[in-house]
DNA sequence: GCGTCTTCTAGAAAATCACTCCAGAAATTC
DNA sequence: GAATTTCTGGAGTGATTTTCTAGAAGACGC
């Protein structure tokens, strides 16, 4: 790690940090680059030439935190011996994720991630396809392993996702009483129900 | 019908109309009070006469539609005979509305609803709740007759509408391979599994 | 140590937007 | 037919993102 790089690491990473202190403290609304540029101390062109713009900052972030929850994911699934405990350890994570990381988790279930998180160059999709492809491999085997209905590989993400990501965005948005703790106990029963062969 | 109100009723569907073709065109990018404008043929003081404000325009635009939509599911619920009826109809409905009206859909989905669609007027909020309450109450007396599993209210709402929205989304942003008409077939069954009793 | 090239920082200036404001037209009311 | 309310039009304002360019700091060969 040459001085050079280790400095223009740090630059970046000020400002990933200071945009996501921005937005949990100022919500969507607030979170400008004169903002970010304020709370990291960073100067205005060296914001545009690490990321481009604000929504490639955004999207940084966006991936970056992306990143970590797949990561979970991923590694809910390896761990699993079956696919049963597969489907309940992935959802068990994504829950505890959110509940662990509210700031990042309100991020990615923002509008905000939507739009900057697409959209992004070959480095970022990469990784990104890594792990989704890590899925889809593992909800495959369950397939042919005889555990998981012979459903279209897509529609068995979305049965499994769909009730987690809806639970967590209500949670999120703060007007619905959905209590997590509850949410990760009942759930990977029912959603198994609607995947299992 | 007076001749005023009617001039308003027009100049107001005229922009509604116009952002809604806009939309389609170009993008929540392109959504702008300009382009409304110059889609419209209406001056840039009645679009704030009328909406007050973009966000308002929008919001009241999401608000049309989402009731549109929330009305074709009430409707199926009320005219099934069965909760399993009642889950199926409400999910071939929702996959229906998507392809007959995908703009609306589009719209819907995206993060300009969420952001504009919030935060509105009574009049927008009591509409909506109505119609959110009617589907509660039907959930709860599925719950009750024993026909749904015993589960907190806002997880059952997740369990069914969260893998249709997941499919809904995936179609309408194009990068994925769903077929609408599969899931049609195939969600509803799958669905049931993970509520019924 | 010394010039050169690339990378990075800095912030002033430009461009783009949403929105305000108010003058006046059109419709309504009495 | 005058007064009042509602609606239309668009120039102007302020905020925000982005561009531009001048130069500082580091990398590298010599």
């Amino acid at each position: 790690m040459s001085p050079k790089q280790h400095r223009g690491e740090v630059t970046s990473d000020l400002l990933l940090d200071a945009a996501l202190r921005v937005f949990v403290e100022s919500g969507e609304q607030g979170l400008t680059v004169s903002a970010v540029v304020r709370t990291s101390g960073v100067s205005l062109g060296s914001l545009y030439h690490h990321f481009g713009s604000l929504d490639g900052l955004i999207g940084a972030l966006s991936h970056r935190w992306l990143d970590r929850l797949l990561g979970e994911l991923t590694k809910a699934l390896r761990n699993a011996g079956t696919a049963r405990a597969g489907i309940a350890g992935a959802v068990e994570a994504y829950l505890a994720f959110v509940q662990e990381h509210r700031g990042p988790a309100l991020l990615l279930h923002s509008p905000l991630a939507d739009r900057k998180g697409m959209a992004r160059g070959r480095e970022f999709r990469d990784a990104q396809e890594a792990r989704v492809s890590e899925v889809a491999l593992w909800i495959r085997q369950g397939v042919d392993s005889g555990e998981l209905a012979p459903l279209p590989l897509p529609l068995i993400e979305s049965l499994v996702l769909g009730p987690v990501v809806a639970v967590a965005r209500r949670s999120l948005s703060g007007i619905d009483d959905v209590d997590l703790d509850e949410a990760a106990r009942l759930l990977p029963e029912q959603i198994w129900r609607s995947v299992r062969a």
